[in-house]
RNA sequence: GGAGAGGUGACAGAGUGGUUGAAUGUGCCGGUCUCGAAAACCGGUUGGCCCGCAAGGGUCACGGGAGUUCGAAUCUCCCCCUCUCCGCCA
């Protein structure tokens, strides 16, 4: 969410920014009806403040008239009678307006909710992910004097993935992971999350079904409500995230944080859930994009300052290139421009990883910044060393995304025989097995 | 799922219709004392929104919402959550 005063003195600011980030959403609508709100709610507030201040008399009165001897009694009575006409009269009045203020409110709070988080100046400007800027290369992409297999091929043939059972069961961008697979599996997994309990994030087991205040709070709903599984049986209902991300910057929602103990630092593995509404034909083929996954994300609440948060930004970027960097796997690092960013993110980096069978890079990671947006909407602040609340800054990135990190990890460490050498990191998490074969 | 109890400020915990945004304690901040610290003592300390250059003023909030009333933390209704017991169960 973004902050309303802001927009009303810098309306051009945020114009500019749901033009570069291409969400359609009517400031002007939203700054006229706020606005007339406003004059509502001033205009109501007099009212009740007269109100409320004859009600204060007649409670000093009341007091009076118990301890008034019998003669008085009458008269101090009368006197009452006559103060409560007033109130009466105001709120008829009061309540008029309070309802004009209350159907305006919905109105204003859609709007709102769709009101994008302005790009960050650094950010370059574009239309889509083809306009994402390359930053950096790591690694070498593996030239093969044989043919290739893909991760469909060697995964089936080794008895490490099973499609078919996986679409029977549960449709389509469904899978099995068997043998193998599971334990390649939850090998990459477990190395991500010691890698970041060893840099000091706090490991949590995290609710992966939460509540519409979660999604909302992390910038997930009203925006991409369609892309969530939702438990509709239950009231009221309840949603399957699509990343840990939600649980862990949720976590503090509603409170106010000791400013010294900033920042937070967390670190979950969650199973995930992706719809892929409106993906249809889109990377049909293997564990590219599936509707279950197993993530370890990192999440960071910090104090609200921007060079802090970037400063942040570098560090969880980091921790992803780590692992990747572990499992020797090429990869780039890209700069996201405005048109491909999210609603809530202030600037963000994909970390694509080399996949032969994609004979290009593909999207492993993702971290995002979002200064205080998430932070507002989950009304999530601390009190600084100065004594005054401030809504936190909030930021996440993926450690590690299971199954599509076997993607590179399967194809590029395939051999001639048709076998797969295991990555010397991962060997102690699968029993020092150094080969899959049949 | 059934029965009962309860949800109050950073935390603990009073408060059952009126001048209570809320006693008290803890914590936190400032001060006195001290070489320094602890203890003790004194003072301060809820948040959101609106008006205002500011000083200040107004309003809302005692789990959430609706209602009764001139007036609600206190009464009524609905919902959410927690705890205890029973049932079911990984």
């Amino acid at each position: 969410m973004i902050d309303l005063k802001d927009l009303r003195e810098n309306p051009e600011a945020y114009r500019q920014a749901a033009m570069q980030k291409r969400i359609d959403v009517n400031i002007d609508r939203l700054l006229e009806l706020e606005s007339k709100h406003r004059a509502i709610e001033i205009e109501r507030q007099q009212i009740t403040a007269e109100k409320n201040q004859i009600g204060k008399q007649i409670g000093q009165m009341a007091g009076k008239l118990k301890k008034a001897p019998p003669t008085e009694q009458a008269a101090l009575q009368e006197e009452m009678k006559k103060l409560q006409a007033r109130p009466t009269e105001l709120k008829a009045a009061e309540q008029k307006l309070e309802a004009e203020a209350g159907a305006l409110w919905p109105q204003i709070e859609a709007i709102l909710l769709r009101m994008p988080q302005p790009a960050d100046p650094e950010v370059p400007v574009g239309k889509d992910d083809s306009e994402n800027v390359e930053l950096r290369k790591w690694g070498t992409v593996r030239q093969f004097d044989f043919q290739p297999k893909d991760h469909i091929a060697l995964g089936t043939e080794l008895g490490m993935l099973d499609v078919d059972r996986g679409v029977k069961l549960a449709g389509s961008r469904s899978w099995f992971l068997t043998g193998a697979g599971a334990m390649l599996h939850q090998a990459v997994l477990r190395l991500a999350m010691d890698l970041m309990i060893e840099r000091s994030f706090v490991p949590m087991v995290v609710p992966v079904l939460v509540r519409e205040g979660a999604m909302r709070g992390t910038g997930y709903f009203p925006l991409g409500r369609e892309q969530s599984y939702e438990m509709s049986n239950e009231e009221p209902p309840v949603f399957l995230v699509g990343t840990a991300e939600v649980a862990l910057t949720a976590y503090h929602m509603d409170e106010i944080l000791d400013g010294k103990s900033l920042p937070r630092k967390y670190v979950a593995m969650s199973p995930c859930f992706r719809r892929e509404a409106g993906t249809y034909g889109k990377d049909t083929a293997g564990l590219y994009r599936i509707h279950q996954f197993d993530k370890v994300e990192q999440v960071i609440i910090c104090r609200n300052d921007v060079e802090e948060s970037k400063r942040w930004h570098q560090e969880i970027l980091g921790n992803a290139e780590a692992v990747l960097q572990k499992l020797n796997l090429p990869y780039r690092v890209v700069q996201v421009c405005t048109g491909d960013l999210g609603q809530g993110q202030a600037a963000k980096y994909d970390i694509e990883t080399w996949m032969p069978s994609r004979g290009g890079y593909g999207e492993t990671h993702s971290a995002s910044r979002f200064y205080a947006f998430q932070a507002r909407r989950l009304n999530l602040r601390y009190r600084d060393a100065d004594g005054k609340t401030k809504i936190c800054h909030t930021l996440n990135n993926t450690v590690i995304a299971s199954p599509r990190i076997l993607i590179p990890i399967m194809e590029l460490c395939q051999n001639a025989d048709g076998s797969i050498t295991v990555p010397e990191a991962l060997r102690g998490y699968m029993g020092g097995m150094e080969r899959i074969g049949k």
